[in-house]
DNA sequence: AGCACGCCGACT
DNA sequence: GTCGGCGTGCTC
């Protein structure tokens, strides 16, 4: 390009970008541009012909050399953006992440943009900017009005050019242009962000040497790539430690990105980050309004929002000037999308801070197997805290052998003296139940008859408070019949779910107050937070409940933790049925004795014997996940093999099968590859909602076979028209084979 | 995903 | 005789 721009006359080639539009198409078109439109950036939204209609795409290349034969360009209609949205580091990020995952750059681009900009919404505003003869005016001091006065010193700081809206009222601006000492501009809306919060900012407590050791390694990474695990018993203070981290890159003047597994469980962590940090932090997460989500995206964007706060979408947030990037809870499988782009936040952030050259903290108390073993591979660096910063013990783990105990409502009698003994002292108690609903299936005892779904391969569980059947896969309900549909005995009921816990608990031990949290209960707005706040005032001494009780949430005066069926989870059968348990068992055990009283965990078990619980009782979670990895290894699973997942399903069993059939057979014969291919097998609940499920299991010791053969199975499916009603889609590193 | 084109049942 | 059902195919 020629420093003289008046003398170089626009280049003779047709200048030329290309796209990639929203939607599931993997090519990317290429367009030229109208007379007179100046070439659009990489980055910035345009508007184009596209079929019959126009499209909103994003711009991924510009003079780039003409597609593969494509036939003739149109024309770009608009362009909407003078300034790209994303940055070239995030778009290379997007661009990986499309490919690692098998997903169209189109959809997984505008994934990465707030809602409000996925349409035509500009960001450009009219403004106003200072002339030369306004510069003169304020300095000469011809100025008269006050309120002029005022808006040309604010020109003047702003540099290059205020909002006309936010800068005086119209009289005042229009007096400024009729005198020549300001025009008028088209700017880019400001991403402005509040500065710091009130500035009452809360004293650090001293940290204990663990976290101080920890928080003097990351922090002497600082400027550089580098990946840590930080693992820390539950109570260690691993968030002390974020905070101390955050408050030294904070004042490097660059920022940080913590990405958590859902936002609705920690309003606490973000006013506790606001409030020690003195800063406003920018919180990203799916229940935000557009406009709020919009604001707070683009100070990201900008570099104006310190601190960044978001769920797994957040993973993909353009950083001006990242410094440091944490990820709580980096087991929780809520980090990995379940649908659509399939892609796992904690995975894509690594990327990012190899790509960004800023470390990465992973911290949980239970990390995930993939983790571990990179932290004992020495890929990862490993810093534990092993003692709770509040000097409280751990509580102790016992197992209740089940095995011939006259069950009451699913609790023997042990666990009820126990459950009795923590309520006398005055202590409030916790039961662990993973099915919500009254019971899990109704059945005849008379035939076998099971109330099962119409849709899917599941019985229906009978939700007693609203007296109807429910299909938790499918949402399916119907109304609780009287008798055996089939043979007219009466009906019985088959399994414990935490509404049936509840109504014996409330029997066994009336006048205690009883809260029960799982999704039906928590269901309406404001109804958990109720719910907590009734356990926090120790209004409701028994809390019953799901998964919903593993996460996040404290419960200080908690003594007693019953885990009332570890079999169900200790049994189940994904390969990370253990694992799964173990960080939830010890989750749930970490609620447990955190104040003077020390706690205790009590897990009902049919097989007390069991070498993953033997080991949890120990409380020796690394023995758990050694000896995990060990048979993972034997089995050859992931993490020691890398793993994809072929999924197909079709309201034809026939169609579902004979697609993944026909994949496999391929890929069995032509590819050289080092490739194992399991399948295809029915899904595990192989009917659901109607449609029959499949699954190709696909396992490679070596990531780039994986990938090579992922790029055939793609041109394969693409070359061939799938059966009627076929939905199909691949899952790079499953987190589970369901 | 949209949005067309395209070939079979119930309505003015 | 048309309106419209959603199956199939394409988008620089």
């Amino acid at each position: 390009m020629s420093l003289d721009a008046t003398a170089t006359p626009v280049p003779a080639g047709p200048s030329t970008c290309t796209v990639v539009v929203p939607g599931p198409i993997f090519g990317a078109f290429t367009y030229h541009l109208g007379s007179g439109q100046p070439l659009p950036l990489v980055g910035a939204r345009v508007r184009v012909p596209f079929g019959q209609s126009e499209r909103v795409a994003l711009v991924v290349e510009t003079n780039g050399s003409s597609v593969e034969d494509g036939p003739t360009t149109r024309p770009i209609t608009a362009v909407i953006d003078q300034q790209p949205l994303l940055d070239d580091a995030t778009l290379a990020c997007l661009r990986w992440a499309a490919a690692y995952y098998h997903h169209p750059l189109g959809e997984v681009m505008f994934a990465a943009l707030p809602k409000a900009l996925r349409g035509e919404r500009s960001l450009q505003v009219e403004g106003l900017r200072l002339t030369v003869a306004g510069r003169e005016a304020l300095e000469t001091g011809v100025v008269r009005g006050q309120r002029q006065r005022e808006a040309l010193l604010a020109l003047h700081e702003a540099g290059d050019g205020v909002p006309a809206t936010a800068l005086a009222p119209a009289a005042v601006r229009r007096r400024l242009l009729e005198r020549g000492w300001a025009e008028a501009v088209s700017m880019v809306t400001p991403a402005d962000w509040p500065a710091a919060a009130d500035g009452k900012s809360t004293v650090a407590p001293s940290l204990t040497a663990e976290q101080a050791s920890a928080v003097a390694a990351v922090a002497a990474g600082l400027g550089g790539f580098g990946a840590w695990l930080l693992q820390g018993v539950t109570g260690s203070g691993k968030t002390e430690v974020y905070l101390a981290l955050i408050e030294r890159v904070l004042e490097r003047g660059e920022q940080v990105l913590v990405v958590v597994p859902e936002i609705s469980l920690t309003p606490q962590l973000i006013e506790r980050f606001a409030r020690r940090l003195d800063v406003v932090p920018a919180v990203l997460h799916s229940g935000l309004a557009d406009g709020e989500r919009l604001s707070a995206w683009r100070a990201t964007a900008a570099g104006t929002a310190q601190l960044v706060i978001g769920t797994r979408s957040a993973a993909f947030v353009p950083l001006a000037r990242a410094g440091l990037i944490l990820v709580d809870e980096e087991h929780d499988g809520a980090l990995k999308q379940q649908e659509g782009f399939l892609y796992h936040a904690r995975d894509v952030l690594v990327w990012r801070a190899r790509q960004l050259a800023v470390p990465i903290v992973l911290g949980s108390a239970t990390p995930s197997l993939e983790t571990l073993r990179h932290a004992w591979e020495g890929r990862y660096r490993h810093l534990t805290l092993s003692e709770r910063a509040t000097g409280a013990s751990m509580p102790a783990i016992r197992c209740l052998d089940i095995r011939g105990q006259p069950m009451e409502g699913g609790l023997s009698p042990a666990l009820m003296r126990a459950i009795e003994r923590h309520l006398l002292a005055g202590s409030q108690v916790m039961l662990y139940l993973n099915r919500r609903g009254y019971a899990s299936s109704l059945l005849c005892h008379a035939c076998g008859w099971v109330a099962g779904c119409p849709h899917c391969d599941a019985f229906l569980t009978w939700h007693r408070q609203i007296a109807r059947l429910r299909c938790h896969h499918c949402g399916f309900e119907q109304g609780v019949p009287l008798d055996c549909p089939s043979c007219q005995a009466p009906i019985s009921v088959r399994g414990l779910g935490t509404e049936q816990l509840e109504d014996v608990l409330a029997a066994r031990f009336p006048g205690f107050g009883i809260v029960r949290l799982d999704r039906d209960a928590t269901a309406g707005k404001g109804v958990m937070a109720e719910s907590l706040s009734r356990i926090a005032a120790g209004e409701a001494r028994l809390v019953v409940g799901t998964q919903m009780l593993v996460k996040g949430h404290d419960f200080p005066g908690v003594t007693l933790v019953g885990v009332v069926n570890a079999d169900q989870a200790l049994f189940a059968a994904d390969f990370r049925g253990p694992e799964r348990f173990a960080q939830s068992l010890l989750q749930v055990a970490g609620r447990a004795g955190r104040a003077e009283r020390p706690g205790e965990v009590l897990v009902q078990s049919h097989d007390p014997d069991h070498p993953v619980l033997r080991r949890l009782l120990r409380q020796d979670y690394s023995a758990v996940m050694a000896a995990e990895l060990a048979e993972r290894e034997q089995a050859e699973l992931p993490p020691t093999r890398f793993a994809a997942l072929l999924r197909a399903d079709a309201p034809s069993a026939d169609v579902a099968r004979a697609f993944l059939e026909r994949l496999a057979a391929e890929l069995r014969e032509t590819t050289g590859e080092p490739l194992a291919v399991w399948g295809p097998v029915p899904a595990p609940l192989a009917r659901r909602a109607g449609r029959y499920r499949f699954q190709l299991l696909l396992l490679a010791r070596v990531r780039s076979a994986l990938h090579r053969v992922l790029w055939r199975v793609d041109e394969s499916v693409g070359s061939r028209r799938p059966g009627k009603g076929l939905r199909w889609s691949i899952d790079v590193d499953p987190i589970d084979l369901a």
